[in-house]
DNA sequence: CATCTTGAGTCTAACGTTCG
DNA sequence: CGAACGTTAGACTCAAGATG
């Protein structure tokens, strides 16, 4: 069955090699969800092209490069003044480079979040339920470096006494999460978070309170009161909730090379398939009434006529299959046996 | 001594960036 | 818009240190 278009170079050498791929189609599940994506231009995967040179590239770089000098000289600069101007053009600012941060951020934090809620099982079998959780400095901790340190430790600690609980070995890291920190108004950074197997803990704020020793503790939403995230379909406003976080913390970009999120190790990844054959199928699967979210880029592109972007436009098709359980299990079959 | 916490080294995955 | 790539934050483990 061909499911992806092949491509291969011969390079200037008259050598054939290395294999690359190209798509107009993607398709991302993350637990319930299923992303459908569908492009307005192929692309890539495996090597990027730009690093096997074939003789007509070649060539054709030739072509490009008298056409510059061309130009160059029209406008009266040198050719490298006329390239660095020409690149510039198409740099993106450094406001384009936080979107793009942000967003990829972003998109990670729901996929994980869907990934990996009602995922992990308990003992008996029954699936742990998503517990959200807010930690907050009682003194005004300001440098996220030293945050972090603490965040870190208070994982371990929790760890520890998790794995008490669950009589399990001692010093190893059982415990699934994701977290993202934001500032208050004072500066003062806070942490929230979501465990994916967070055992039953009695007494849970004394004792997640000692553990922190930090500040405040505030387990599920601001009622103070115990909460699970006790379905499926409450896992939107979740995201929503930690999305918020990330856009903000982004944009005020005090914490540049600093990680926007953090997860536990080996947390479950979302499944992304290529395989054209087989999204066509998944896609006659997908139940009508679980289309949560849809953007059809080529509608505004065939009416405006207008290629905003290298990709020209993508179709973006959100499924949220938590009240079908049958369709969810036939799509994770197809991935599985097809991909 | 038993129980809990942290330091040091290793390695995975997010970030910034480029290019299709 | 996407994936790829080099760099590096920080999760993990093992063992050593702190606490009582």
């Amino acid at each position: 069955m061909e499911f992806r278009k092949n491509h291969s170079y011969t390079d200037k050498d008259g050598i054939q090699t290395q294999n690359f791929y190209s798509t107009k189609v993607k398709l991302v599940k993350s637990g319930s969800m299923v992303e459908l994506y569908k492009f307005g231009r192929d692309i890539f995967l495996g090597h990027k092209p730009s690093r096997i040179k074939t003789k007509e590239d070649l060539e054709a770089e030739v072509e490009a490069k008298k056409e510059m000098e061309k130009k160059a000289k029209e406008e009266g600069l040198t050719l490298e003044e006329y390239i660095a101007m020409e690149k510039a053009k198409t740099k993106p600012s450094p406001e384009d480079l936080l979107r793009f941060s942000a967003q990829r951020a972003k998109r990670q934090i729901k996929r994980l979040i869907y990934a990996n809620s009602f995922k992990w099982f308990k003992e008996d079998g029954k699936a742990y339920k998503p517990i959200t959780l807010t930690l907050t400095f009682k003194d005004n901790i300001t440098n996220l470096k030293s945050a972090n340190y603490e965040f870190t430790k208070f994982i371990r600690r929790l760890n520890y006494e998790t794995n008490r609980i669950e009589g399990k070995e001692l010093k190893q890291s059982n415990l699934k999460y994701l977290a993202v920190f934001e500032l208050q108004q004072r500066g003062a950074i806070h942490y929230h978070m979501i465990f994916f197997n967070l055992p039953y803990i009695e007494n849970i704020y004394t004792k997640l309170y000692d553990i922190w020793g930090r500040g405040g503790i505030m387990v599920g939403g601001k009622k103070r009161k115990f909460e699970k995230v006790k379905t499926r379909v409450h896992l939107k406003k979740i995201i929503d909730y930690f999305i918020k976080y990330i856009q903000k913390s982004i944009f005020e970009k005090q914490f540049p090379n600093q990680k926007k999120y953090i997860t536990s190790k080996d947390l479950l990844k979302p499944i992304i398939s290529y395989f054209e054959d087989v999204i066509y199928l998944v896609e006659e699967k997908l139940p009508n009434q679980d289309l949560v979210f849809k953007h059809e880029g080529s509608k505004d592109y065939a009416e405006n006529n207008i290629a905003n972007s290298y990709i020209k436009w993508v179709d973006y098709f959100q499924y949220d299959l938590a009240k079908n359980p049958e369709a969810e299990a036939e799509v994770d079959f197809m991935l599985d046996t097809y991909c």
